[in-house]
DNA sequence: CGCGGGTTTGATGATGCTCAAGCCCGGTGG
DNA sequence: CCACCGGGCTTGAGCATCATCAAACCCGCG
């Protein structure tokens, strides 16, 4: 079967087609660009020490990035999902050391794609180059203001602030993860969430 | 009486005939830009609104640097001590808005210049004006980095960490603006002074 | 001597961590 | 079909840290 055959979600034809204007010829080639790659719950897409070539948009599903502190303990980055772009990468926009891992939490499609052939199609669809940059200066400043609330908020504060700016993920990310996300252990955060029901 | 009946602390002229080395003439002239100002221990030298055009030598005394937080409450940023410079444009090096305070902690000799007498000083001598650069720009480093201490640390590793880094200030500072600095409640660190002490 | 500011002490409460146990629920094997 | 298992969530008990409100203490100075 084709690679048509996964794209089931209108988002990147969508996203190809009218937000970059190609048409029909221009985006066979594009896709011809990228590879599905299909990762049930808990596969590592990526894994610290091993270079990948690739990255990959995230086209269904949604999966954690996350790195091991010094002590050993998971500390979740960000929740990659749909419209998302994961790679290797990553370590490079956090800031991060080259040491995390990102796990799908849900069975999860892939677009993968290799670098070079990324660079090809930046230069050919000039649009594909700001739009991807934009993602990720963006991601850029939300990860930095992320790391200015672990700084300088309670852990009460980070749980409300994530509720009222992010409600949609407690639908999809089980409480343990999002207790690793907002820095708080599980047992609190399922305390704070019993606590602040009570209105 | 004249001038040079204050200046009993050596530092100053040290620091002009050696550091900057100036001849007598020199010297006479330069000290000539300068009147002293003498302090009495709580007299405030700055206070908010009031905009001054002089700037200060702290030639002898200690004084602290403190602004009003939102909620009425006096937030110590420094205690200028000898060899520091006071001014309303602390304000500026510190990032904070024009809402400062400087008061005398102990009585204090000031040695006070105009900025156009500075202004021509830095131009007459110009090793003046790196040493005085080069000092604020220390000031504004160490500035930024207790703002990340006040941000990351727990208020018992700020204090162990003052202890280490500034003994001295325990020596002279009132304990009650120690804990200001440090933004930690008075009892608080009376309650951790004990505790560490039983070692 | 007594006053007053600075420091200490006491009692209490809020927050959030840790260790531990319990509960709930979906999937699996018998 | 049901009993069991395991993972994820919740609950319980205890503890450390610090803030807050109050009171006591201490000491130099007028």
């Amino acid at each position: 079967m084709g690679i048509e055959a996964h794209i089931v979600d209108p988002k990147f034809t969508e996203l190809f087609k009218h937000t970059f204007g190609l048409n029909e010829d221009e985006y066979q080639m594009m896709l011809s660009c990228f590879e599905v790659k299909l990762l049930n719950k808990k596969d590592l897409y990526i894994k610290p020490g091993v270079v990948s070539r690739h990255k990959a948009y995230v086209n269904k599903g949604c999966l954690r990035t996350y790195a091991i502190d010094e002590k050993g303990h998971e500390r979740i980055l960000f929740f990659p999902m749909e419209d998302w772009w994961v790679a290797d990468i990553d370590s490079y926009y956090s800031g991060q050391s080259a040491t995390n891992y990102i796990q799908a939490i849900e069975d999860c499609e892939l677009l993968e794609i290799s670098k070079e052939n990324f660079l090809m199609l930046e230069d050919k669809i000039p649009k594909l180059k700001q739009w991807y940059a934009l993602k990720m200066t963006r991601r850029a400043t939300t990860t930095a203001r992320r790391i200015e609330e672990l700084k300088t908020m309670s852990p009460r504060e980070r749980y409300i602030n994530l509720l009222q700016k992010n409600p949609e993920i407690f639908q999809r990310i089980p409480l343990q993860y999002i207790a690793s996300y907002l820095n708080i252990e599980p047992q609190s955060l399922s305390r704070m969430r019993k606590q602040l029901a009570k209105r």
